[in-house]
Order: C-alpha cells, then structure tokens, then sequence
DNA sequence: GTGAAAGCGCTAACAG
DNA sequence: CTGTTAGCGCTTTCAC
C-alpha cells in the first residue's frame, strides 16, 4: 500500500468547500458555525480519516504542549512505575498526558532526555535525577514559567520542588524496632554510590536510630550494593565479620531481594531483616519481611499536585514535600535470641 | 521572577548579527559556516539559553517526530517497565526517544492515548492491547507509513506486526512438567476476562497437555482471577472442591502472587504450582517457585526491530514473532507424594 | 456565520 | 560561506 499522505486542514476544507479556519471552528468548537457546516465538516473529517497536528496547533498557539515529561532511572523498577501512575491519575483531570523514558541513571541519558522534553514544550518536567547529574541548565526554562519537580531525589544544582520519602525518619524507625527486639550490631546496607541522596539520608536514619539507643556506629557493619547480586555478596561479607551483626537493614528494594536471596541461600534465619520500601511477596516470604513502606503512588500525586499548582500561578518558593513512610512489622525482625537486655557500650 | 519568553531562532539570529538561517545551520550541522560565526552563534545560543522548538522543526520538516509511542495497560507491573526498557534500548540507537502513557486497561483510555501519540506525529506506536480495545482507526496512520507493533497481545480489526510470548507452548510444557511429576488433577487460574487473548492461549496449552497425557479437561478445576486478591479467592475456592486439585498453574505473575500467597496463608506445601512468568522473589520463596519465564527485554527488542525494519522501508505481509519462555524448575512443581503411575481414566 | 491574510518557529530551496 | 523567500499545518485577527 502506498505511503498516502496524512490529510491536513485544507484537505478537509476542500472536500467540503469551505476555508480552512470554518473547519477549524467547528474542531475546536470554536466560534459559532452553522448545523449544517458543521455536519459536513464532521462527515468530512471522518471520510478522511483526518487527525489534527497537534504540533502544528502548538507551535501556533504558543502555549505548552499539554504533556508532563517524566525521567526516571529505571523503568523496570516498580517503585517508579507506580510513582508514574500516580502522576498520571492525578494530571489525567487535567487533561495532560504522561509522557515518561528512562535515564538508566545515566546523567548523560538524563540530560538528553530532559533536553528532548524541553524541546517538546512539555507543561511540566518532573525528574528522578540520576546520580552525578546537575540540573543548573533547568534554571531558565524553570524561569520561563515551566514548573520543574524532583522525585525521590532533590536535584543539583536548582532550588525546585521536589517529594521525597521520609527516608531518614523511616529507617530510623525501623532501625530502633530492630534494637527495641534485643539486636545491638545490626548491619546496613546502602545504595551505592555511597553519596547518593536516599544512601546518605537512610543511613543518617540508621546512625540516629542507633545514637538514640547510645549504640557505637561501626563502620564495619555498613556497605553499599548497586544490584541484587552486590547486595547478596556485601550480606556475605558482613555475616562473615569476626563480630558479625545479628539483624540487617537493607536500603532499597533492590538491595532488598539480594539480602533476601543471599540470606534464604545461606540458610540464616536466625538474621533478623527489616528492608526498606516493601516488596510485593514480602509477606510471603519465610520468614515474612518487616519493612519499611515507601507509599510511592502518593509521591507522584503530591508531585502532580504541586506541579499543577504551579502552573496555576502559584510563584511561592520552592518547596520539599515528604511523604511518610510506615514500617509494617512482620517476621523478619524477629528478637534477639539470647534476650540481652544490657547494653554493650564496648563498640 | 516573571515568565521570560522563550527565545528563539531569531532572538539568537538579531543577537549575533546574522540571518535565522545560519543560525538554523550551526545548530544543525546543515551546509558550512565560518569557524568564527560558529563561535559566536554558539556563544549567542548559551548566554540566551536558547532551546530549538522540536515541535516547529518537525513541523516544517514535514516527518514524523523522532518518537516512538508505546500504550501499556498497567505502569506498575514490572513486566510492561522492562519491555519498555528492551524497546528503549534498541531505539535509542536510532535516536529515537521512547514515551510511554499508560490505558490503565481501559480501551477508552487507550483510544484516548494513542490519538494524543498520533496527533504528536510518533515515528512508530506500540501498543499492549486493553481488553476490548478495537484498533481499526489506526488503519489509516498505518496505510500512510506509521509502524504499528502490538505487543504481548494481538490488535482487534487491525492486521498490524505482534510480538508475543509463546504462550500456549510455554504453558503446554509447565503442565506436562506436572503431569510427569505424577499430578492427574491440576488447577489453572486464568486473567480475566476469560476472553482475553492471553488467557485463551494459555488455556489452550493447559487444555493441549493434558490432552497429549490422556487426561480429562474439568471445567470445575479452571478459573479466573484479576489482581492479587481474586487470584487469592480461586486458589481458596479451587482446594475446596470434592475432589480438589493436587497441582495450580497460575496464568500470569500477578495471578501467581495471589495464589502464592494464599497458599502461604493456608499453609498448603502440599500443592504443587508452576506460574506463568517469572516473579523477583521466585528462588527465594518456599518452596521456590517453578516458572515459565517470559523474556520481557527480548519481547521489547524483537517489537523495536520489527518496527524499525518498518521505518527502513520494509513492506512484507504483517508478521507475528513468538519469543520463547523457558521452564525454570525449581521446587514448587513438586511430585505427587503417593506416587501413582497409572492414569486414572474415570474423568 | 464565514473567509482572507498574517504569522507561530523553524527549515527547504534557491539565490548570491 | 551566507541571506532571502516561501511555506509546513494550524490559529489569530480582522474583515465581510
């Protein structure tokens, strides 16, 4: 079949007979137009099978496109997929279409990516900014009008919006019920790189939580993964200490399933585990997995929310939102055997 | 701060002292431009923060944006994000860059979202069919050179190019596993709606094994579920039966969760299970589960590649690739314990 | 009620 | 090497 032409305005106005912009009225209910055009017109546009060019229509209506552009790092992470169906419920009223790709945490696809969006004119940019990214070059389409909001992750080098967990305070949630049940050397395993955004704050969390308690912070007992496998290998490597920790904190979800794997491989029920963000077979799992819940679908309504506002005048500054977590207590947190009550204060 | 105007071609072009044009050919690399007007184009370019208009590029230069359209049913399963991440990465490339909306399975959603990618001019549009959906409006973008790619299900009224999982072989050999396992009565639980493509296939391959053993089709033992929850109240219901089954096979992985779950909750070790598509947690779960594990990134690829033999002129009958699953088998499929060899022919 | 002309931001086609 | 003119498909402005 030969490549026919897509149809355009004046196709459609040729078949009728009338001007282009008469067409047009009647398309976007525009000014007043008589029944009978305006039947014609439609007729017309369906025996065509003429489809506007929104391109077109923006490029001279000046506005936005009527997208939010969303970057992620990675899309088969379900914890940003359900950020994403967050936002997309709650801009969808709006009348606004999701646009999202993906960064693989790659600054340099990042910033192509964000680029392209911006050269699309998209009404708002939202970001789970890579690591080592700067987002300085935001600044002046941010200046222009184009509300920017930050997910999960403050950006670089900008003063944005931004929505992220409570991280700091979740983990030292969940850090304390692990010392509430009797541990005092409890493991914490991070994202890697060690100065990412949610590494830095989980692991104040956990340095609070054990403060709090007059627990020593041992370096020893912490480690970073990038990936199941380099989780489940650092689980090894701490639960190899010459004093090795008793009870685990696993920083992210993936990090999450490498411990669970590597701890269920290795046969260590007797560790105790507490994750963060919850994992969809947690309470599944032998023993079930304690965690602390991420609620990541309201991350991206309070983002869309935001955003909206902004686009609807709001010019107050620049805020963070942080949405809470909660911890779910299951099994793996289970107490410390030999129940101690003391405290070791030895470090 | 107030909303500065965007600046464009010819902000740069009155800047500098030259004509949009050679603006337009700096930035493009189009025909040649003195070293020092380069410069100074591009030093013009930075101090404005000039972003091109892609939407007024694509416009004039009359092709398809350098976009590729995919409609997913559901951003949070995990499946439909690594997909998209297959198709990213083959079309990235190209310099293609991916947008992904979701239809919630909503066939009005869809229509909605696919016409938003039209109208934006997409360089090819994949979509994962909403139950129900019809696609025959695509006919004409299609006829007039537009790439369409259906993915893990067929289009309805639309003979258009479809990657999918080898459905009804994949689940033929999980269930043979049973059977050869020594289970004479196996339950299947199905997506719904029963007509979905997915789970008529699936079925066929349940129906297909046991016939290839001699094994009775029983109605009673199949069922449908959507969500987790469902999935739960099948499993429930099919242990119930007089004469319940002694293995499940569970028809995708949310299903798979559900009955997982609800076999956790029962504490039925008993029952053996082989699930269709792999779950994170498989290996660790216990008893680990058997899979048919469905390549998502592969099915991902296969789609980009047809797709962008499309684009390269490629003109052939529309086809259908069938990207394998692989019997993972691990504890799950567990034989029947009072080992019976003869086949109980009584139905 | 409808149409003609101009122009959105950009590039193709032709000069020079 | 660079500028001019025209025009992509649509909407605005202003006329009738």
């Amino acid at each position: 079949m030969a490549a026919t032409r897509r149809p355009t305005l004046a196709d459609v106005a040729r078949e009728v007979g009338v001007s282009a912009k008469t067409v047009s009225r009647v398309l976007n209910e525009d000014g007043p137009s008589s029944p009978q055009t305006r039947e014609r017109v439609l007729a017309a546009v369906a025996k065509l099978g003429f489809q506007p060019n929104l391109m077109a229509r923006n490029i001279r209506v000046g506005g936005p496109d009527t997208t939010v552009g969303l970057v992620v790092p990675d899309l088969g992470n379900p914890f940003f997929g359900t950020v994403a169906g967050g936002i997309e419920d709650a801009v969808r009223a709006r009348g606004l279409t999701l646009l999202m790709g993906s960064s693989a945490e790659d600054p340099e696809r990042e910033h192509v990516l964000t680029r392209t969006f911006l050269a699309r004119r998209v009404s708002i940019l939202m970001v789970v900014p890579a690591f080592g990214a700067d987002h300085g070059y935001l600044k002046a389409p941010r200046a222009a009008g184009l509300p920017v909001v930050f997910l999960d992750r403050p950006g670089i080098g900008l003063s944005a919006d931004c929505v992220v967990s409570s991280n700091r305070a979740g983990v030292h949630e969940g850090v304390a019920h692990l010392i509430a049940q009797g541990h005092r050397r409890i493991g914490f395993i991070g994202d890697l790189p060690a100065k990412l955004y949610t590494r830095r704050e989980r692991l104040a969390g956990y340095r609070s939580a054990l403060a709090e308690a007059g627990l020593p912070y041992d370096r020893t007992l912490t480690a970073g993964a990038h990936g199941q496998e380099t989780a489940a290998a650092a689980t090894t490597e701490l639960l190899g200490l010459p004093d090795p920790p008793t009870a685990l904190f696993a920083g992210n979800n993936i990090v999450a399933m490498g411990v669970v794997a590597q701890l269920a491989r290795a046969a260590r029920k007797d560790v105790a585990l507490v994750t963060f963000d919850d994992l969809p077979l947690a309470e599944v799992l032998e023993p079930a997995l304690t965690v602390v819940a991420q609620d990541p679908a309201a991350i991206g309504e309070a983002a869309a929310r935001t955003a909206l506002a902004r686009l609807d005048g709001d010019r107050s500054r620049s805020r963070t939102v942080t949405v809470p977590t909660r911890l779910v207590v299951r099994g793996s947190s289970r107490p410390l055997r030999p129940a101690r009550t003391a405290v070791d204060m030895s470090g």
